[in-house]
DNA sequence: CGATTACTTGACACCGGTCAAAGCCGGTGG
DNA sequence: CCACCGGCTTTGACCGGTGTCAAGTAATCG
């Protein structure tokens, strides 16, 4: 399978086989489920491509609860440094069995310097993922469980799709609900219940840990999202139109089959 | 008094005057409190950075209520770009009336490529952008109201002392409960008895619009605030040591004294 | 197949939202 | 200089969304 960063990034601003080319880290070295790809807090002078699975970015709250601020895809770098020596103010967790691929900042460096389409490629990723934080910000701050679930579920279907782990109605989701309460700041308990509203509208559906969603326009409607906010220039609508069934596993055990 | 842009960049990295002198961007227009310096969702192929006063990056949600993303102090860029045409997924309006310096996405680059400490500098501003979202997030998603409140306005006193606008105890804050409610994702009438709250505590004081924190280790520690997370390098005590007393004002009008 | 982890369900309490009304300014015009 | 006025702040009553606790059921893994 092709690289998923080369996809997203293809995908966002386009590029050149040249670059494409650089962006070939090889095949990356596993990570088990629930154990970290950084340290909260660590001094660190490279980072890591996410090559498989699902991992997050997390804080450790003084309350000893842990907030997962960010959901990482394939694709998705856990951290961009170009300077050395910075200490990170998070952690970042597989949240699945995961590949990833260490980058050291010098390589990093060379490949923005290299290709100045590279170099706006790298950015326009890190802008998608400011708006996204933006957008999560908005919504936990402003809406209600279930609006919260619903546009979690729609943010990851979008991005899933974007490097082909996602076609219109369904993407495998294979994450406790422990998870989604601490990224959407509910107890477990409630997501529970929000899940079981989402399904009883119908909005969504459950199978195995694949979600689901018999229409999409209904379930963008209700949680008010935008699925513009992810796109720099294009507004196209990604994976709508995809045919075929969910692509291979984010587990990196590319046995999965839909049920 | 010097661009605070300057002092930031030169506290977060260090600048050489030569870089120093590339980002005096004169005087700037000002902007009328309560208006958008750039509106939500248009295409700009520029950036403004704030010079004076307190503004603001918001999203509308679909209930009509606006939610503050961030708030922009004297020395923040409303976006960063590099490339034309980019449609924004938020809104930048002013709180107070405002002075910006409007620069190209051209402009940018040519400093950006000019310097690479610059390049350096401004790319570090930014993961401070995103450091301060994340704890955005994590504090909203996870704590009460009085924390989210104490939260913030320790982040808004250390931000402010990095351009010389706090000294260790005093900042003045001239935005509305309203304002403050719609970036902490609390009612207005919540806001209110927040403060009332950690005014019975002591842990603040307000007179006139400037909040007076009167030992702030109390205050970061309630807040469960971590001063080192703004800090990319090190780890000093921001404005603790400063003396005298709040530098003029954020308004753009300098006729500010302390009470 | 036993044990741990995940999910589900119900009862109850509380944080914070909503509504409504009453003070409190700060500016404006007479 | 004072009366008015609109926005901001403050207060109280009430209600709903969510958290917490606790127990029980289903899934997963060695």
């Amino acid at each position: 399978m092709q690289n998923p960063l080369i996809r997203k990034l293809d995908h966002l601003c386009g590029l050149e086989p040249a670059d494409q080319a650089r962006l070939d880290f090889g095949p990356g070295r596993p990570v088990a489920a629930h154990h970290d790809i950084l340290a909260d807090g660590s001094q660190v002078s490279h980072t890591s491509l996410l090559i498989s699975g699902i991992a997050c970015r997390y804080k450790m709250m003084g309350s000893g609860r842990r907030a997962i601020v960010g959901f990482l895809l394939p694709g998705d770098f856990t951290n961009l440094l170009f300077a050395d020596r910075q200490k990170l103010d998070f952690g970042v967790a597989a949240l699945t069995p995961c590949e990833v691929a260490d980058v050291s900042c010098a390589a990093l460096q060379a490949l923005a310097g290299g290709s100045s389409q590279l170099a706006r490629a790298l950015w326009t990723s890190t802008q998608m993922e400011q708006a996204v934080q933006r957008a999560w910000l908005a919504n936990i701050s402003q809406c209600t469980g279930d609006k919260r679930m619903a546009h979690l579920l729609c943010e990851l279907r979008q991005r899933l799709a974007m490097v082909g782990l996602a076609d219109g109605e369904s993407f495998r989701l294979p994450i406790t609900q422990q998870e989604l309460a601490d990224a959407l700041g509910l107890s477990t308990v409630h997501v529970n219940r929000v899940l079981q509203h989402l399904k009883e509208l119908d909005l969504i559906r459950m199978m195995d840990r694949t979600v689901i969603i018999p229409d999409l326009d209904r379930l963008e409607a209700f949680a008010d999202f935008d699925p513009g906010y992810l796109y720099p220039q294009k507004s196209s609508d990604i994976g709508k139109a995809f045919p075929g069934a969910v692509r291979a596993a984010h587990t990196g055990n590319p046995a999965f089959t839909a049920a």
